[in-house]
DNA sequence: AACCTACCAATTATCGATAATGCAACCTTG
DNA sequence: CAAGGTTGCATTATCGATAATTGGTAGGTT
């Protein structure tokens, strides 16, 4: 193992070198309209319309509009326009059973793989989950959240199975947002995942999978359906 | 507009309208090239040489990439170009997983809704099956299937898990052909659909659910690790 | 020799303009 | 007045050209 004397982790690679391209800024902002409900569901959008307001081409738009497509959170149909995509509590629902089976089914591969530079990016996203919800930003705490959980999910290394993972939590975070008060305990969200930093600490994977599962079900409250089955494997 | 036949059923909405944009007719193709292996995973595709190859401009192909990398078969790196996706037996082994959780967990919801449009559908695919199998057309075949258990799923109308479950499908497909010799028993994978139509006509959900978990588990032989687990729910 | 800097070639990102498409309202026609 | 065809508008799809970024290389400095 390597020495872990960094004080400060890699947290060059969570902003890697996207933030020159106009296209991934313009996917950045509309991923934000949609997840607060500022773009509603099944609402148009036109590429022109968002060149003018965001002063940039159509194929800038584009380029966003398809990875939003990408994170399904519009959906593009052929000469027929981009609309945003619908948020269902049946699909909500299965989103995330779906998140909590990918999260929970690979920890021996997570913790067998941890090392310290995982340790200090995870405690860097709790700090700024806590930082976040200090402000009661409620959708810049969703950021780090799923980027904590997308981090410790990539230590599995199933690059192919990541980005679905990405998908359910960007869903559930939308749904959660969409469906609650505003600033409801912001903190106690964040302080949610120190016992999981402490089971991985701990290299307890039976721990980490109770936590995790628990963790996940109780994002939303959907009855007891969520809690009645068992976290997979 | 001329006047159509109605002995088959609806197929007309599988091939939409996709069929005149040439972007997307790039992807069906770099696809299909890339599932069977014609591209290797890790290879560089650059933009411009796949416009004069395909003759159409640089930003046809950049549409097409993007959908590719919507169904994970490339992976896009801001001004670093695009690459083929890795296939890895790991990340293999877990996407069939994940197929076959979202695939039984939602049967009730199918069988509720199944009508006499799906199942025609379904039959009209099980026979694009069977003559794929009977020209030897592994691909072809491939096409088929996923188009059948798409169709399946898609009756659960969760358009959301949707496009996960199309992923899913995609990269099953994929290892499968990478990893096998050619031309394996083709006929016997298309009947194999036959005993899950019979159940999904009686509404037999927990027939369905065992048919499907079966016939998911079986198609790539990873050893007794997905046999082990039962289906969902 | 190791390191830093300025350039170069290759590639992607963005732009503005044009072509193609789909939809809806309108008009024709029986 | 209904059915079918036609036109016009709004929007997406495609194109060719230009700008910006990257990685590597050659050259100079300590």
């Amino acid at each position: 193992m390597a020495v872990e004397s960094f004080t400060t982790p890699t947290v060059t690679e969570l902003v890697p070198r996207q933030s020159s391209r106009r296209s991934h800024a313009l996917f950045v902002a509309l991923q934000k309209e949609i997840v607060l409900g500022q773009l509603a569901p099944e609402q148009a959008l036109t590429e022109l319309d968002l060149a003018q307001r965001f002063q940039c081409s159509q194929g800038t738009v584009r380029e966003a509009l398809m990875q939003l497509s990408e994170a399904g959170l519009v959906k593009r149909l052929p000469n027929r326009g981009t609309h945003v995509a619908p948020c269902h509590a049946d699909d909500a629902r299965a989103l995330l059973e779906l998140r909590r089976d990918v999260e929970c089914r690979h920890l021996d591969r997570v913790v067998r793989r941890a090392d310290a530079a995982l340790k200090g990016d995870l405690q860097a996203m709790l700090n700024a989950m806590r930082n976040a919800a200090r402000d009661g930003d409620e959708y810049l705490l969703s950021v780090h959240d799923r980027a904590f959980h997308t981090r410790l999910f990539e230590t599995a290394d199933l690059p192919l199975v990541t980005p679905i993972l990405t998908r359910c939590l960007i869903h559930n975070h939308r749904y959660k947002i969409l469906n609650s008060q505003p600033n409801r305990a912001l903190e106690e969200t964040a302080e949610r995942h120190v016992p999981i930093l402490r089971a991985l600490e701990a290299r307890d994977v039976e721990a980490l999978r109770g936590l995790l599962s628990h963790h996940i079900a109780t994002i939303v409250d959907f009855g007891p359906d969520l809690t009645s089955a068992e976290a997979p494997r």
